[in-house]
DNA sequence: CTCGAAGTTTGATCTCGATCAAATTTTCAC
DNA sequence: GTGAAAATTTGATCGAGATCAAACTTCGAG
């Protein structure tokens, strides 16, 4: 039986575990029920993808909506000149798709394998329609992404390199803790490049970045996509910093 | 009769005119319908304050949600260090306040003497909860939303300060264009200091900034407040610029 | 396993914008 | 209207990071 969790995720990273918007609910419910997860559930089909290929691309038809089961994907915008800016990193139950006037704001590609459930829009739309309950959490996770973009935001006004990989880092951290991801080491599906357009700075930068904080002692990597933090209260200091200076 | 245009607005500019998310309705509602509004006015209150006073900060307690009748807000977060980031700008028609876990995640503050509609949240979610197609459109707003924060983190990815200032100057127009506002001009409500926290820079930068498009004959300003595009086509492509190099 | 392509590191140079500082203009309270 | 405080402009210095370039490493197809 299909469990499809539903998190509306279109650019922002991890919406699981989102709170209600509600102060006065008694009990947290961090996902659907198991119930709500069948109803939905019923409207999906899977679809499977290799590393790298397409799964949508800006401006094409938004016929559905998506839900990852494994895999890794990355949402990302091409600017005229062929630059490309990654809107958001979408990780296990990561809902993505949902899109105003019908088209795809942005294009999303596998970053790893993937495993994805397919829900047509119409389908959803009508399900949701009926469906008070599901609605809510609906609106509740899309405040949830609506954060996640902000922190996006925030780090992107970040200055300095070093903070801007530290804060990515955190971040990539609590998306892995969040989940109960067990390994103290953190895991970087996503290659320079594209940590580079997310942080709105050069792969080079990036990559100096991460040497910076291993000389320093403050992380250690055991090769170029795992790696922990050996000195947490100067790499918190690290990304909290908004200064320029030295 | 208070009318209360619906649009949930956290942090992003600019709601008003959100196409429902379907490709298959029929005419688009760009609003809510005179009915709807009437049926959330009665929940409201009108709120008067006058320019500098704070609306609500940060981790308070949100107990309301706010909608602007005139004027304009600035949404920001402080940093521990005691720096500014400005996540949005808020304008006539903008719905703000909206969180999870029953707490503001940024403060809020007049930029202008305002004047807002103030919803208590139970009430307000009492009537979305029996109201599905007023939750479906608070569906809308957020994702409308969603997009504008997106595009604020795009353009903190800019690498010039240039293509920055003139990427805001842009998206001001359009939110003036788009409420019909008639003037070419272009209104700048906030300061020197507010931009440059809104777009990741300084405040010297800025000021910087429009000197360059002044002397280089692209804007021509009347006041510190006002200005139009004399050069549109050098303008868009200083807009839409990624490099860093000249 | 081998080879070529893709990804990453490292180096050198140079520019833009942050910062510090100070002059000037605007705003607002009285 | 006047003066103090706030906002803006302008100037000068300096460093972080972009860009260009090239070596090195990893990965995957065959």
């Amino acid at each position: 039986m299909a469990r499809a969790k539903i998190s509306t995720n279109t650019h922002g990273p991890a919406i699981r575990g989102v709170d209600p918007w509600t102060p006065s609910a008694g009990k947290m419910r961090q996902f659907l029920s198991e119930e709500e997860r069948a109803r939905l559930a019923v409207l999906a089909s899977i679809v499977r993808l290799n590393k790298g290929e397409e799964i949508y691309s800006e401006g094409q038809r938004a016929d559905a909506v998506f839900n990852i089961i494994t895999g890794v994907v990355k949402a990302y915008k091409t600017a005229p000149d062929g630059s490309e800016h990654v809107t958001a990193f979408l990780f296990k139950d990561d809902m993505f798709g949902l899109s105003e006037e019908g088209k795809y704001t942005n294009s999303a590609k596998a970053l790893t394998p993937l495993a994805l459930y397919r829900f047509p829009v119409p389908a959803l739309r009508r399900r949701l329609a009926k469906d008070a309950d599901l609605e809510f959490h609906v609106i509740c996770k899309l405040l949830h992404e609506l954060r996640e973009t902000q922190r996006h935001a925030f780090l992107l006004a970040r200055r300095r390199a070093l903070s801007k990989v530290a804060m990515f880092l955190q971040l990539l951290e609590n998306l892995q803790a969040g989940r109960g991801e067990r390994t103290a080491e953190i895991y970087l599906p996503m290659n320079r490049s594209d940590i580079g357009e997310y942080l709105g700075m050069s792969l080079e930068a990036v990559s100096r970045a991460f040497r910076g904080l291993t000389t320093r002692g403050i992380i250690k990597s055991r090769d170029r996509r795992h790696l922990k933090i050996a000195d947490r209260s100067t790499f918190d200091e690290i990304a909290a910093d908004t200064t320029n200076a030295p």
